[in-house]
DNA sequence: CACCCTCATATTATCGATAATAGATAAAGG
DNA sequence: CCTTTATCTATTATCGATAATATGAGGGTG
């Protein structure tokens, strides 16, 4: 029966979502401080759901926390963001080997990222492109069929955010967009290890273009 | 001065490392139920931190926690160390092409765990045998130079752990250890690329062996 | 002026108590 | 005898209040 489930979510959980959408919205930005109590006055409930919120911020990586200072949202340093890169190109890669999909389905899905890709590289929208580019990378993980990395992946994807958008507008969307096209081709033709050749190609070039910014 | 420096550790984090240290040990084995009051009156605090020692325990992937129900220690499915595996070998694999170290000293430290292996191999000492295999591969990681990279890699060890004790145990130390000197070998060469083949050997045949226990 | 205290203040960490909930058990109805 | 509904119980989720702590301001001292 089609009965509506009226999920009810627990303090935690609903502060939880409140936060991270201000976060990747831009209403809370690397460096504030998040004050469990003024917060929780602002929700209306008392400390704990906010504090216990923030914690699992935290474990998300969104947020950096002291011990009797409280927490700020994470400002990420070039080192990291590097490092972030390389894991996800380790799991990119890897990803490739294992496609568990048809190789086919997989091309397929890609071309659609593309090609938003392509069309949102000709109208100049830098966000439509991101969110492409991003998924594009996101298929090749999910195709391994293995969750773990796929959530490995989305648990960087914080980090990677904010310096993609940057990227992103100080690039020429067009350099960025044919990073792209030669991975799937490669895949295409079922060679795995080229494609995989490309991707390190892929993140060579972004960081490149993230150097010269920096 | 020598002075010591008493830590004063919050009760969360206290409780939170006695926790783990009973999870490894196995004084808490998967599937029990972790109660806040009860853990709480054990260690004479109050629910709170007993509570937030928890729900890190949970980012860290040693308990499960369901809503309204509580927390208790994870069981691995099949499934999931089959995943854990897949995403070390990603890791392992790209940080054999990162390595930051001389190669002579990675070459080096890693003979170095070889040796102890095969110590340990015709002591029969599995435990050794266990952390020696252990730290083979953490320091091929830690020779990437990234710390997100290791810290990824460490949050998998609980999962492997397991199944690691199990398989070493069930399977002959000498095939096992059979499996780590190419890597070394092409190292010392200078194939990174070779060694990333070895690397892919190990965890298939550590799944081959896994598979016929199970 | 630099340094080291002391204290005030803002904020986190912890407490003990209560409310809300899931799951088990018993009762009711067909 | 089975199914559904009500009640009970164990436990989590949340509350409001208090204790503990870090940080910064001021004030004294060399």
């Amino acid at each position: 029966m089609g009965k509506i489930v009226i999920k009810r979510q627990s303090l935690t959980e609903q502060i939880k979502s409140i936060l991270i959408d201000r976060i990747i919205a831009g209403t809370l930005n690397p460096g504030d401080r998040l004050k469990e109590l003024q917060i929780a006055e602002e929700f209306g409930t008392s400390q704990a759901p906010v504090r216990e919120a923030i914690r699992s911020l935290q474990a998300l990586g969104y947020v950096e926390h002291l011990p009797h200072v409280g927490a700020q949202i994470k400002t990420f340093s070039q080192k990291e963001i590097e490092e972030a890169h390389q894991v996800r190109e380790a799991l990119e890669g890897h990803s490739l080997i294992l496609a568990n999909v048809e190789i086919e389905t997989l091309v397929e899905e890609l071309n659609k990222h593309t090609k938003t890709m392509h069309q949102a590289m000709s109208e100049n929208n830098n966000a439509t492109f991101s969110m492409a580019d991003n998924l594009f990378h996101r298929t090749i993980v999910e195709s391994s069929g293995n969750k773990q990395m796929l959530s490995i992946w989305d648990s960087l994807r914080m980090q990677l955010q904010v310096i993609a958008t940057i990227v992103e507008a100080a690039t020429p969307l067009d350099k960025l967009y044919a990073l792209h096209p030669p991975i799937v081709a490669s895949l295409k033709r079922k060679h795995r290890e080229n494609a995989g050749r490309f991707l390190a190609e892929h993140y060579r070039e972004i960081g490149t273009y993230w150097d010269t910014l920096s």
